[in-house]
DNA sequence: AATGAATGAGCTTTCATTCAT
DNA sequence: TATGAATGAAAGCTCATTCAT
């Protein structure tokens, strides 16, 4: 209950059919024969290598989460001062987006969100496993070690990690989606500077705080 | 090509009936049928309300950020200095957002998202009228007078307006979105605490820059 | 779970469609576009007074043994003695198959047959209530007070009634499908005189038990 | 249009194959792909032994059929008086009726029937060469010399043989494959006396017509 | 104005059959 | 000869929408 995938290079392309489609359809509202279609390949080829449209679903997602958090790792493992981390993956967040964007303009983000949300549901609902939010607390913990460095490193504030990085990372998230929709009424740099300067500075001119 | 409504109240009840549907079963996926059962009225009586399905995902949009609008705009009017005032905000959100979950658990913010994606996809397709990207604008503008107050104040940093307001509105949407979906995971007075301290004072523990 | 019809003449009307399309196409292999077809409705209409194919199936199997029960009930019914009234059962048997053969050519009994033999296989296989073979029983035990009133006046002979109606029952019933299908290669009144004569006086010639 | 077959055992594995999953999954919804994983064979393999799914069945039925005419045969053959010899072919169905039943329960008499339904049908409605019914009567025409024999004897009534004869087999499938049906509601001993008792010897008491 | 029975386009999924290897 | 990946016709079922009452 697990071997269906045969040809892996076709496994792939229907992924990739499926994203494609589903960007253009909506996720609930993609077609499975469109799917195939775009695939190049019969509707009944779809089925010998996903059991159902919702397992197509989890394969897109897992794809994107891999995705993610691939380009986050890599990011996290190099050898930068914390604070340049953190500048560093705003900037892969942006450029990353962008990428994807001008690289046939398929709303990835939107796909993944949607996914999330259509799982997410059932999770509640009570079908399903808790797959969703767990999924989503693993990237949380990915981004743990960067903000532990730098406190013990005494250049970050001594904050409560677990729920600092909840902060940042949801943050990032919901400032990449609007940028992803609102992409172009800003711009790109001063967005960048600006974040950077309130995450690490702060909104208040003056510490008031400081002794 | 507008004035279907003849009563009022019923108009409102099949809002409050799609919310409700559409909560349990997801917008592309909630029945027009659950919709006038929850409604109590009959099948056909909402299409003397409402032209289409997509005119009752636009009515309850509508709805919702109406609700959010008044929110957040009765906050911003008060009389308070502006760095209390993003502070109510902040708790102000998270607030709502629990009251919500306990009356009744259905997650609307999840609706908002869903509606937004499908209606935010069609706009991109071409379809559909420029509504969700202007209307999340409309969204920022709100924040505006709060930040310049506080530049003006010399309280905040003199950020450039636009894009500070966008980054703060994106950064507490993606939290309470995250927040929402891990609202077991987390302790919400913590994180209002250090979402505060990281926007007001910043991650970084001296500030470098300092004179 | 279980108030759907609504128009009960309709509900009549599709199931006599549906038996129309059995008979053509077989039970398995019988097309609800079809029984809409028949029945003069629209496809989705079927669903609006069935759940289901299997709903179907069991509407059809249910009218059939009511039919069938009726018929046997009323003739046992009937105030005449045990031997006359098993000689009249026989003929009726012969009689209502002859006439549903011309009304329409269209082979009842094998539909019957059909769904019973699914439906049996389903509750032998675990799914499905055990409702087939009950049923079934149902029938035998219609015939016993036959039997009894006969052995109690002394005109049959005092057989274990339980089995004995249970293979008068069931050989007429392997009579009734066997002549149905050979109908023309039979005269049928040479049948029914034949079997009175060696269900009522046996097969022997004389019968060398007689004291 | 005749010369498939290669490979004779393999032939013989397809046939035992599909009566497995027939038995199992019913003979219209036997899935061809069972049939290849039951005979541990490709799903290819088996159209170079059979060009349909059709000729599996119309194999299925020969097989069968050729079982059963084969175990009569034996019996009509042996150096017996005719009423022993009924007496015998009574014992043999119920018995080889339970032998299947415990041989892993497999429902052999049913894929029988379905197939036979299933053809019959076809051959009323025109498609299909007139085999089932014929096939039948070569059944019955097999007990004749039975029944001659004992009237010959002077030990049967002199009846019309062929319809005496139809009766007597058409009487004896009904009640195997009630027995079948509910072979767990009677006494196998108790049902064989019973039948042997009213077929030999008839219902009535006393043989009002006797001399 | 309100209704809900009727509808059919359209969807996912299945499976007998083909055919390149 | 044997295979199983590929296929698409076809089937059951859903549901937004219509419209007679």
């Amino acid at each position: 209950m697990t071997p269906l995938p045969k040809d892996e290079a076709k496994h792939r392309r229907i992924i990739q059919a499926a994203i494609q489609v589903f960007a253009e359809e909506g996720v609930s509202n993609g077609k499975i024969a469109n799917i195939a279609k775009a695939a190049g390949i019969g509707k009944g080829t779809i089925y010998e290598y996903f059991r159902s449209k919702t397992e197509i679903f989890l394969a897109v997602f897992e794809y994107y989460f891999n995705k993610l958090l691939k380009g986050y790792e890599q990011l996290i493992r190099e050898d930068l001062d914390p604070t340049r981390k953190i500048e560093k993956i705003l900037d892969y967040t942006f450029d990353s987006l962008d990428e994807q964007l001008s690289n046939g303009s398929s709303p990835d983000w939107l796909i993944f969100l949607e996914i999330f949300l259509q799982g997410y549901r059932n999770e509640i609902l009570g079908d399903g496993e808790l797959l969703f939010s767990d999924t989503l607390r693993k990237m949380y913990t990915l981004f743990e070690p960067l903000l532990e460095e730098g406190i013990t490193a005494g250049v970050f504030k001594s904050l409560e990690t677990e729920h600092a990085i909840f902060i940042l990372f949801a943050a990032l998230d919901g400032i990449g989606l609007h940028y992803f929709i609102n992409r172009n009424h800003y711009q790109k740099e001063l967005l960048k500077t600006t974040i950077k300067e309130i995450i690490l500075h702060g909104l208040l001119k003056t510490d008031s705080r400081k002794v």
